[in-house]
RNA sequence: GGCCACGUGGCGGAGUGGUUACGCAGCGGUCUGCAAAACCGUUUACCCCGGUUCAAUUCCGGGCGUGGCCUCCA
């Protein structure tokens, strides 16, 4: 099945081939090579910082089906060093190293409740410095780069193709710039490969023989750390569609520029951006909601990692999107109703072909659903799970229930419970247990009086603590909702 | 100000030059004290204005709106 992409640099939806099968490499020797960009780990990654890496583990998990689980090389990279982090160590009083391995540690939690595989490789910038310094002076020696003021400068100039990515044109960009341009720069458009770092700030030795010790700028690690694990030119570099400019585009004048190479990568594929409930999602707004947030408590719920891996396939993903309760909800109700009567799978069990095609067709996870829709419709529940499965979820009912965070008497309760059709409130505290258990009986009373208000009334207090209750023939269960 | 995306029924969300995807909600029915759940059935759409065409939601131009980038940002 031919996979198609969309490629950011060509504007085009293009077959994929990747570079290693088109030189036709011996078999042994083939990978495909992806490199996507990572957090920068000075705090917990919000839901915005989810998309892309559920988008590309979903890529991930697509190339492994179609060339070899062996075959594919996933690099996503960790930024420990950047100002923001220098910022938030200083503010928290705790040395940089600590604060980027704990911050580090939580996002690996978070992704894999995200039902994210871990790539292939996660290297962390400040274990490549070497290689960054190594292009740094190449790109002097070529002309490509120059040292003003101890920085170590791009000349933009020097990349005819500058801009090839996202397509601005270098007059324009000047003319509508609003930054003052630092005056050791020879032309305004220049950016810094490396600069000198003040006492107390991360330092390493630097480059071509300026006397001060500094530290990187900002995107030539990812020139680097590509390089060092993908080689000069590879399959597939992707991203949020925010870092098209100036991330990607100084990574591609960097990387071709030090390797002479057509292309950097060969797709550049990019993520469209988050709403939250219709508004932009930023620190200014205050309305910033983390991954740990959504799954320990949002407005009183815990979402499981799943649904929200759910919600995030419902919208393509080069469309924007608007990440919202109601939608959450919806992913969650129909993510239950499918698990709840999947068969078991056998681990060899592959996903219906029209899954995998839906897939190739650029990831087009809403066409996805829909074949997933028509195999519940059809009671098709093998395939139904293993295709579930193939797409990062564990068909485990156990897995989707929701955490409710209740306030009852003093404090809150956050209760994770299971729920079936049988009673199930054991994970409720004691007290409350032996509330919701009083409450049941004093119904089955006023139900046999026929005191039907009564009875209501008690029904709507007991929703109220996500308990839901069934009257069947002659008996009434109690389940939690779901 | 410059550049770039996007604009589909109550909501979410694909797709297509001509045959009203799909899901959620709603409505009707079976069932129920009433509900819930389940099952069956079912309504509603393509931002505005021009143009191309036998025919446009789909192509082209303009407008309006929303968002992104130009400064750290997925």
């Amino acid at each position: 099945m031919q996979l198609k992409l969309y490629d950011t640099l060509t504007r085009q939806k293009r077959d994929f081939v990747p570079l290693d099968w088109e030189l036709g490499l011996p078999k042994a020797e083939r990978r495909v090579r992806m490199y996507v960009c990572g957090p920068t780990v000075y705090d917990f990654a919000h839901i915005g910082n989810a998309r892309p890496v559920i988008v590309f583990d979903v890529l991930f998990r697509l190339l492994r089906h179609l060339y070899g689980n062996d075959r594919v090389v996933y690099v996503r990279n960790i930024t420990d060093v950047d100002d923001r982090i220098n910022a938030r160590a200083a503010e928290l009083g705790v040395a940089i190293r600590e604060l980027t391995e704990r911050t580090y540690r939580d996002f690996a939690e978070d992704v894999q409740a995200l039902g994210c595989l871990p790539p292939s490789f996660e290297p962390r910038a400040t274990e490549y410095i070497e290689p960054m310094q190594a292009m740094i002076e190449r790109l002097i020696d070529q002309g490509n780069a120059y040292v003003a003021e101890e920085h170590v400068l791009f000349h933009v100039p020097s990349m005819p193709d500058y801009g090839e990515l996202s397509k601005r044109p270098l007059d324009e960009m000047l003319a509508g710039a609003r930054v003052e341009v630092a005056p050791y720069k020879r032309n305004p458009m220049d950016f810094v490969l490396w600069k000198p770092s003040k006492p107390g700030e991360p330092a390493w030795p630097s480059p071509a023989g300026i006397a001060t010790p500094g530290r990187p700028g900002w995107h030539i690690e990812c020139s680097a750390m590509a390089w060092r694990h993908l080689g000069e030119m590879f399959d597939i570099h992707g991203g949020g569609i925010d870092l098209e400019f100036p991330h990607h585009e100084n990574e591609i004048a960097q990387s071709r520029s030090a390797f002479h190479t057509p292309r950097m990568a060969r797709f550049w594929v990019h993520n469209g951006f988050l709403q939250l409930e219709g508004e932009k999602m930023a620190k200014s707004v205050g309305n910033v909601v983390t991954i740990r947030e959504l799954l320990k408590n949002w407005n009183g719920v815990g979402w499981p990692g799943e649904t929200l891996r759910f919600n995030m396939l419902r919208t393509h993903y080069h469309q924007p999107m608007d990440w919202t309760v109601a939608g959450v909800e919806e992913s969650h109700k129909i993510l239950l109703s499918w698990y709840e009567d999947l068969s078991p799978v056998s681990v060899d069990e592959m996903p219906p072909p029209e899954i995998v095609e839906a897939l190739c067709d650029d990831l087009n996870t809403p066409e996805l659903m829909t074949v997933l829709h028509k195999l519940k419709r059809e009671k098709q529940s093998g395939s139904l799970g293993a295709s579930l499965r193939f797409l990062g979820f564990s068909g485990d009912i156990s897995k989707l229930y929701r955490t409710y965070t209740l306030e009852a008497g003093v404090g809150q309760y956050a209760v994770s419970l299971p729920s079936t059709v049988q009673f199930s409130v054991q994970r409720y505290p004691n007290e409350l247990q032996e509330q919701i258990a009083a409450l049941k009986e004093a119904r089955d009373r006023a139900r046999k009086e026929k005191n039907f208000a009564e009875a209501d009334r008690i029904r709507d207090e007991l929703k109220k603590m996500h308990i839901l209750l069934k009257d069947l023939k002659d008996d009434t269960t109690l389940e939690v909702e779901r």
